[in-house]
RNA sequence: CGGGGCGUAGCGCAGUUUGGCUAGCGCGCCUGCCUUGGGAGCAGGAGGCCGGAGGUUCAAAUCCUCUCGCCCCGACCA
């Protein structure tokens, strides 16, 4: 070890907010080198290898055969697509001596598809699955949580191509179960959720979640059936409207009073009775979207439903425009624009909203008699209470970092791309792909959050740097120096992977590093026991101690291990 | 990109409001002594273009302008 590079700090950086981040800077497995960039330590390296080989060794056993794409990117493939502009800002693009324009690969789909099609001609050849373990890049709007969310980050992605639908179907299960015992191999509880493909295409796919207050996504699931969804996709259900006599509509004066909540303290009415209208421009054009006043919205659901590419809130100028009023007076009755109504808003009798008109709100407004919906369609956030979509029962919100997603991409690169092949009757058809990409740089994180205490990290074994630690008291003293010594030669000999602390430090110190590190066996050897030819095995975790003579330090080793 | 904050020794920070002598403290690092079961003690020491550029001033870590970097919240995203 005193040859070792492993350097650890007592105080925790400025920069690190969550515990991941903290214990991989102070236990010496990373450094930063920009933001959301970070250089890998020995130790931190060891452990992406052990991490790399669990997915690897899935991989292969699921039919995956490993191969290296390039990280730079010509740019005509990703014309093709269509998505060297669809990705937008988050590529990172550069242009070699003759102005040729690439990139720096944020994913692989283009790439790959490319590769098959110059090699797969019939039907006779596939299923193919092809992965890599390789370094992405994505110019993040907000790099952060240290290897969490970063701007070079290492990614297995795997990629299959099958004749149709039932192929892409086996290949996404595969990959699926495949998932679930790499996450449970590496010591992570996750969770598969149903999510939104976001910018990589597709309509079926989940996200392998690691639950935990730290997780930069919301979920819902059902405390009722295994339902469980990004609330950026999670479903609502329509709301039967309420039954109750129509009033007529009526102006109330509302000085000064626009918000949600100050209409609630104000008017001393439930927010479920207010129908919250917000002003969106749609590829630049103003459109009403109605909400129940106790909801929000979700844009992701919302840009679908009105198929638009660039989606934002409107700016204070046009609402003026389109409402007559300042913002926080917007109303349905009246409107000239587009109106949009989730399922929320639709069902809200006697509602109220703004009048378009300043300090003024309107009360008792109804669905199609006071104005008429161009679509009623859900595009709430779920939230914590809402009935599940599947069984009606009642659903939870939880964090989660998502550290796997697959996806079935259909033909969605296959059919730009010209990938394609002929079936048994000679007919030319496109490959049906799919993706799946696990995030192996960010699992490693994802494990510290699950596996630490105010100590340290305390690794799983089939993921820890090095298995067990020899930490002698005083490696000065001869009689601990010898057995320090050979017990480090038999571990190591016998493929226990063993760090030896010959450091001169205090024993303290060491302890404190060990802890920090997170080796799951200390073997601490000191004057004490060894008086009696025994030493001391510490497990990290539990913190258990047993007392055992020299000679069974290796049987007892192997089945603390096992 | 909007809002907030921070750049001073390897790490954590003080000093900046109110300009003023050689820029400090703790930890770490080096040497020696001592100590050796949970980040010891004593003594000595090395280490700074005070993020960068320009300006104001007799004088700038400190004031002004510009710039670069980093962190947090939000929007966006895996």
């Amino acid at each position: 070890m005193t040859e070792s590079y492993i350097p650890t700090l007592r105080e925790v950086p400025a920069e690190a907010e969550l515990i991941s981040h903290q214990y991989m800077l102070r236990a010496g497995l990373i450094r930063k080198s920009a933001a959301g960039i970070y250089t890998y330590l020995p130790l931190g390296l060891r452990v992406l290898h052990k991490i790399m080989n669990i997915i690897r060794e899935e991989m292969n056993k699921a039919g995956g055969q490993e191969i290296l794409l390039p990280i730079m990117q010509p740019a005509e493939l990703w014309h093709e697509t269509g998505r060297w502009d669809d990705y937008g800002e988050e590529m990172f693009k550069l242009a070699d001596r003759n102005q040729r324009q690439f990139c720096l690969g944020p994913t692989h789909e283009e790439i790959v598809t490319a590769l098959v099609r110059i090699d797969v001609r019939s039907y006779k050849q596939l299923p193919i699955r092809l992965y890599q373990i390789q370094n992405k890049y994505r110019d993040e709007i907000r790099p952060r949580f240290g290897v969490i969310r970063g701007r070079e980050f290492i990614m297995k992605d795997l990629y299959s191509f099958d004749r149709d639908e039932a192929g892409l179907e086996k290949s996404y299960q595969l990959m699926y179960d495949a998932y679930s015992r790499i996450f449970s191999r590496c010591g992570l509880q996750t969770c598969p959720v149903e999510a939104d493909s976001g910018a990589i295409g597709g309509d079926t796919t989940h996200e392998f979640m690691v639950l935990g207050d730290a997780g930069e996504a919301l979920i819902v699931y059902c405390q009722d059936c295994d339902y469980a969804a990004n609330v950026e996709q999670a479903e609502c259900l329509y709301q039967k409207p309420e039954k109750a006599a129509l009033h007529p509509l009526k102006e109330i004066p509302t000085p000064n009073v626009s918000t949600i909540e100050e209409l609630t303290a104000y008017l001393d009415i439930s927010p479920s009775r207010f129908i919250k209208t917000m002003i969106f421009l749609a590829d630049n054009k103003p459109i009403a979207v109605l909400i129940g006043g106790n909801h929000k919205i979700n844009e992701i659901k919302l840009q679908k439903a009105v198929n638009c590419t660039k989606l934002e809130l409107a700016d204070p100028a046009t609402i003026e425009t389109v409402t007559n009023a300042p913002v926080g007076y917007a109303g349905p009755v009246g409107l000239q624009i587009p109106i949009i109504v989730d399922y929320s808003a639709a069902g809200i009798v006697n509602g109220i909203s703004g009048a378009n008109k300043e300090d003024t709100h309107l009360a008792n407004i109804n669905f199609e008699r006071d104005y008429i919906p161009t679509k009623v369609v859900d595009i709430r956030e779920a939230q914590a209470g809402d009935p599940c979509v599947r069984c009606g029962g009642t659903l939870q919100t939880a964090r989660g970092t998502e550290v796997g997603q697959v996806f079935k991409l259909g033909t969605k690169y296959s059919i730009p791309l010209e990938a394609k092949f002929l079936d048994e009757n000679g007919k030319e058809k496109p490959l049906i792909m799919g993706c799946y990409g696990i995030g192996v740089s960010r699992t490693m994180a994802a494990i510290i959050e699950q596996h630490h205490d105010e100590d340290g990290i305390c690794w799983p074994v089939s993921v820890a740097p090095y298995q067990t630690v020899i930490v002698p008291v005083n490696y000065e003293d001869e009689k601990q120096r010898q057995t320090a010594d050979h017990l480090y030669k038999l571990l190591t000999e016998s493929g226990i992977e063993t760090v030896l602390d010959d450091r001169k430090e205090r024993a303290g110190v060491k302890f404190k590093d060990a802890d920090l590190i997170g080796y799951p066996i200390r073997i601490t050897i000191g004057p004490r026991q060894l008086k009696e030819g025994n030493v001391e095995i510490t497990v990290r975790e539990s913190k258990e101690q047993i007392v055992v003579p020299v000679a069974e330090v290796h049987n007892q080793l192997l089945t603390l291990l096992s």
